[in-house]
DNA sequence: TCTGGGGTCCTAGGACCC
DNA sequence: TCTGGGGTCCTAGGACCC
């Protein structure tokens, strides 16, 4: 047996560098900019209905408060403590999440928006411009304290799953100043970390896998990196075998800078009070539909399926219990709110039942299709789909100037006494004129 | 009394086809 | 005694993310 001769061949590509940025504690510190007497106090904000607690200022973290504690389940000494609880403002958070993605946009060649509060950047090759690549996370993180008011923190990496990692390292330890790149570090430096950091924090490893994992003798970040991706991929799919090769630094995953148009569209609310009428029913279902059409034409897209669902409240025992959900299979896909709204209308008279307090209803659109490629029927009057176009884009337009549901369907309701409850909401400081904060 | 609302991807298994 | 094999599509369910 002769050893192959394989040719060198040295074709020089910098290696790939990902950012993680991500506001800190993002709805707490929205509230905060805007109100600064909610600096430096423990608060939460709630999710919609005033249910559970979505995210919790440093303060509330240290109290004790968990993610997705019901509030009311909160202890009352944590209340007594100073701790506050604000509804959910999402035109706000949307605004300044808005302000955040434009100024990280302009300071890397490319971005990805991956939630409301978080991006990836593509740093490949930048720190022949910027010097160091932490440096330029700490640029990044002094410009959007100055122009926003909130704080990030940047965790730099070969891979985006590193890079998640390094953001977790920044997050925990102060002494970086939230700025942290695992690649700058030495192999010795980074045995240093991975083996303190639980496998839990592996973008990628929620509770269950956790489990598994630690049945297998696999705790810590340094652990899964060791593991062997066929091993893993034996075991598990082939996403938990890309985590692995990423934390091993081969890159599987891409940076998405344009977001694929949704598969399906979702719209669903719980009420905020106990429902038993299929009228109130009716109103909510349609409320969501229009809703979720607004979505579908927005990506300019068709609906081949709906679904309509509607349920009791799971958690409360002792009450009947009924949860239901029916789909239909539509004979041409479509994006009209009217037609689409006859169909969610009869559907709930085929799910509903007396005699249960209902808690929730949703909408669920799906194999969605784009709009550009749609097959023109053979009976089609052309002249009468056009006129329904300009109907549905009109009001589209009326409820993005004058506000959500300035013009609705007859059907969705005017006073919607079902709907949700946010006992203590904030102004809407960026998109209002009334609310614009002034200056004493 | 009060327990969110979105999304994605993968796998397994069955139906069906040639 | 002998009873194919490979492929696609669909659905339900499970896992994850924020």
């Amino acid at each position: 047996m002769s050893t192959p001769i394989t040719p060198s061949i040295s074709v020089h590509r910098p290696q790939t560098r990902f950012a993680l940025v991500d506001v800190n504690n993002f709805y707490c510190s929205c509230e905060a900019v805007f109100n600064p007497k909610l600096a430096g106090t423990p608060l939460v904000v709630l999710s919609n209905n005033d249910g559970c607690v979505v995210a919790r200022s440093a303060e509330a973290k240290l109290l004790g408060v968990k993610m997705g504690q019901p509030w009311h389940q909160v202890p009352p000494e944590f209340k007594q403590q100073g701790l506050r609880a604000l509804s959910s403002n999402y035109s706000l958070y949307a605004d300044m999440s808005h302000r955040v993605m434009t100024i990280l946009g302009a300071m890397a060649p490319r971005q990805e928006v991956y939630s409301i509060d978080e991006c990836f950047l593509d740093l490949t090759g930048m720190e022949r411009l910027t010097g160091s690549l932490r440096d330029h996370g700490l640029h990044i993180r002094h410009r959007i304290q100055q122009w926003t008011g909130l704080t990030v923190c940047v965790g730099i990496g070969s891979t985006k799953t590193r890079a998640k990692l390094a953001n977790h390292i920044a997050k925990k330890n102060p002494e970086w100043a939230g700025s942290f790149d695992l690649d700058a570090l030495s192999m010795e430096d980074q045995t240093h970390w991975l083996p303190r950091i639980a496998v839990s924090e592996v973008w990628g490893v929620g509770g269950r896998l956790t489990e598994q994992l630690r049945a297998m003798g696999i705790h810590t970040v340094q652990d899964l990196k060791d593991a062997g991706a066929k091993c893993i991929r034996a075991r598990f799919s082939v996403v938990m075998e890309r985590t692995v090769k990423e934390l091993n630094g081969i890159s599987c995953l891409d940076l998405e800078e344009l977001s694929p148009p949704k598969q399906q569209i979702l719209s669903s609310r719980s009420f905020g009070r106990h429902v038993t009428t299929e009228a109130d029913l009716r109103e909510a279902v349609l409320t969501y539909l229009s809703r979720a059409c607004e979505k579908l034409r927005a990506q300019q897209s068709l609906a081949g399926v709906l679904q309509v669902g509607i349920r009791t409240n799971p958690f409360k025992d002792g009450i009947p219990q009924y949860n239901k959900a029916t789909s239909c299979k539509l004979p041409e896909a479509t994006d009209d709110t009217l037609v689409l709204g006859q169909y969610a209308s009869k559907m709930l008279s085929a799910l509903y039942k007396p005699g249960y307090i209902y808690q929730k209803a949703s909408i669920m659109l799906t194999d969605l299709s784009p709009k550009a490629a749609r097959q023109i029927t053979l009976f089609e009057d052309t002249a009468a789909r056009e006129k329904r176009e300009r109907l549905n884009s009109a009001m589209d337009q009326v409820n993005r100037k004058f506000g959500r549901r300035s013009l609705s369907l007859a059907g969705s309701g005017i006073e919607k006494t079902w709907s949700m409850k946010r006992g203590n909401l904030s102004a809407a400081y960026t998109t209002d004129w009334r609310a614009l904060p002034t200056v004493q």
